[in-house]
DNA sequence: TGTCAACATTTGAGTTAGTCAAACATTATT
DNA sequence: AATAATGTTTGACTAACTCAAATGTTGACA
């Protein structure tokens, strides 16, 4: 009903929860931005540790296996991954180039260095905080 | 690899965050999608408790003024609100008609009904999040 | 009082991050 | 051998924005 404010507005927990993921992602955007890469390139050049099927890709990234295609086209006319034909020829491996690995790195490192997580809470209150929100991710 | 922590290296906290974010705003999505209304015109009626000019309706989405126009077109047209030029005539003023408010009820509702933090979280425990997450959003 | 800077809104054009459905190639099943 | 299933690609589209320039309005001040 509408007195009931203490749900409506930022005061409201669920709205400080995606508040507080946005934030976290556009302090990655930052990061990876200042290496010309996009998010969602970022995303998938982490991602890439092993060499990874496209659609393994796209499941890890929860999105839809022909974005998958476009990054990989993207990935590839940049340099920094190959994409060849596994044994099974209807699947194609995403492999990243040494350039390719380089940049990984790079990111990693810029990531974790501009993280607002690790840099306001201690350890244990990461634990609790890792805690809380798997709760909430489990529900349902 | 194929846990599906969709939101990949979710060992990551910070991956972790950004994950029950978007897991909060699809919930969101899901309850004010039943009453045919987007997200972003959902939070723009939520915000409109009392008349409310566009510029500051802007400033409490965080999105462009410009952008602000068009949800308000949108809301114009649907019959949700008025705009009516304030005191101040550079200004408009939004203002909810008896359906938006209507509506508005109904939305404020439909999204408390299906919070996951809040079935997930005892009182206590969500307090302790609030607690976490605005540490992280002062940091700057 | 006239002019000019500042402000609120609007419009037009563009961007980013995707989705969906259909087509294609390859492999598996019957 | 025929058909179904799987993995990738393409084309067309969408949502949710942003930016820059244009328009209308007001306040400041010389």
């Amino acid at each position: 009903m509408a007195q009931d404010d203490s749900r409506a507005n930022s005061h409201n927990l669920a709205a400080l929860v995606v508040r507080t993921g946005e934030r976290v992602k556009a302090d990655f955007a930052q990061a990876v931005l200042a290496h010309d890469v996009s998010p969602p390139l970022a995303r998938a050049i982490l991602l890439l540790n092993e060499p990874a099927q496209m659609g393994c890709l796209a499941s890890q990234l929860s999105c839809d296996q022909s974005y998958v295609t476009r990054l990989a086209d993207d990935l590839v006319k940049r340099g920094l991954v190959t994409r060849a034909p596994g044994d099974d020829r209807r699947v194609q491996v995403l492999t990243l180039t040494p350039a390719g690995a380089l940049l990984k790195d790079q990111l990693a490192e810029a990531v974790s260095v501009e993280s607002a997580v690790s840099s306001a809470l201690s350890p244990h209150e990461q634990e609790q905080l890792r805690s809380l929100l798997t709760r909430i991710l489990e529900i349902s």
